[in-house]
DNA sequence: GAACCATACTTGTCATGACAAGTCCGCGGC
DNA sequence: GCCGCGGACTTGTCATGACAAGTATGGTTC
């Protein structure tokens, strides 16, 4: 059974705009022309032009052809939770050392983040992650126990632990970042190589099942000289996805000789 | 002339959602009581509804009545890019104390940013930003000529600076906003209240015109003792309205006695 | 009491047709 | 050469109709 007419229209003008097919600037073709090539009527062809303009990747349009807008679409949702498809994105190969992984009573704070009660087993990890090479984060995970007590039999170091966790049937929901900064403790210094007191950004994130359960909390510091996180907005009567985040990697400042 | 019916049967579903005469769980009349009451048919009540399911304020439905998903809205732009209008939204008093508006000229960094010649005259504002009567961001703005020189026949203590330019023809296009974390200096020292070396919480935003001109470079720093920003996402299959972002006044802790 | 089936109600998808409103271009008149 | 107008093409909005597919409920049978 094949996909609905109006997403078929959308999916092949999607695969056009980001391949460079059709240019940032074309004109998109019309409706009418869209009807024929298609065999359909102006309802499914228009519906899957609304997609597009929602997506942000085309505008205008109203008594001439919509154009191109832009060719890239917003990074997706596994590229803010999942470090390592995050770095795949970039082009940067990941890395990780983890300094430790145990299981550990919930404090009173973790339990209120993640809904469980004090006292009860969850699985911290305290990891540092590279890109090319370079330790940019501090990484201290919590999962719930159903979740971390899988983690045992898999080695965090090979792969991503999202990747395993979703092979063993995870679906992840929403997630929630706040973003702050923090001075470099202890286990910042030893594993960025910042000194002590150094301003850190501080990403903490509280991740949800499909069923609306929290699954992980997690306190992640990056270098602030090696990542910062980009928002893109736009006022109102634009399309919303011109509100966009991601992380992006500072170029690395040149030596000095 | 009156609103498209579309629109008018949007605006109406989403007024009882975001009063709460349509409480989260609820579900929304069905098409065909829409049509009847509305004495339209299908097609405008369609579009109605999927604006509102792209807005994230109702969804499901497919054999059954979508029901509501969330009473609130995304936060508009302009709190985004407005101090006092996002301190508005938040209904607390925002305040501000300029330290100075200065007529500089651009250094290659700032010229850069904004597109403009090194050496070219630029305005230059150092403020601190108070919410509630207590200093949380220390700005340094800075506006090309065109639109900064309309600021020294207003009092930038008196009321937004957005809204100022927006009466003198401002069209806001889109905005970028970088968030990292910096060490305090002298200046935020004096305005925070924070000891030199702190981490503090920045974001850099460049602002565009609608004509895709720089119109604005601002620094501003933030005690993440008092703010947050904070990110929820979710993934593609979603609508991406899940993906929205807000700055967040933490609660003041409380003073131990 | 449980299971199954039919019916009713729901949304998703599509076609056809019509008219309003916007944009662009060519042609004629001044 | 310029300006205005009309025609062609475009999208926006809406109506009517039809059928597919999903969900819930009530009634009947075991």
């Amino acid at each position: 059974m094949e996909a609905p007419l109006h997403e078929r229209v959308a999916a092949d003008l999607r695969a056009r705009i980001l391949s460079g097919a059709l240019a940032v600037g074309a004109a998109v073709p019309s409706e009418a022309e869209l009807c024929t090539r298609w065999r359909g009527s102006r309802g499914p062809v228009r519906q899957a032009l609304a997609t597009l303009r929602a997506e942000g990747l085309i505008s205008g349009g109203r008594g001439k052809r919509p154009t191109v807008q832009r060719r890239e679409l917003a990074p997706p949702f596994d590229s803010f939770v999942s470090f390592s498809r995050w770095a795949a994105m970039l082009g940067l190969p990941p890395g990780q050392h983890t300094v430790e992984i145990a299981r550990r009573k919930a404090t009173a704070e973790l339990a209120a983040h993640l809904d469980i009660e004090p006292g009860e087993p969850v699985v911290q990890l305290l990891r540092q992650r590279l890109l090319g090479g370079e330790p940019v984060m501090v990484e201290r995970t919590t999962f719930v126990r159903s979740w971390g007590s899988l983690l045992f039999d898999h080695d965090p170091d090979d792969g991503s632990i999202y990747e395993h966790l979703i092979g063993q049937g995870l679906q992840v929901g929403v997630a929630r970042h706040s973003i702050d900064a923090v001075p470099a403790d202890a286990h910042d210094r030893d594993l960025l190589g910042v000194a002590i007191g150094d301003p850190l950004l501080r990403e903490v994130r509280i991740a949800y099942t499909k069923a609306g359960d929290a699954f992980e909390f997690s306190d992640d510091r990056y270098r602030p000289d090696r990542v910062t996180f980009t928002i893109d907005n736009a006022p109102e009567g634009r399309p919303l996805f011109g509100r966009t985040w991601h992380a992006t990697v500072r170029p690395r400042p040149e030596r000095s000789i």
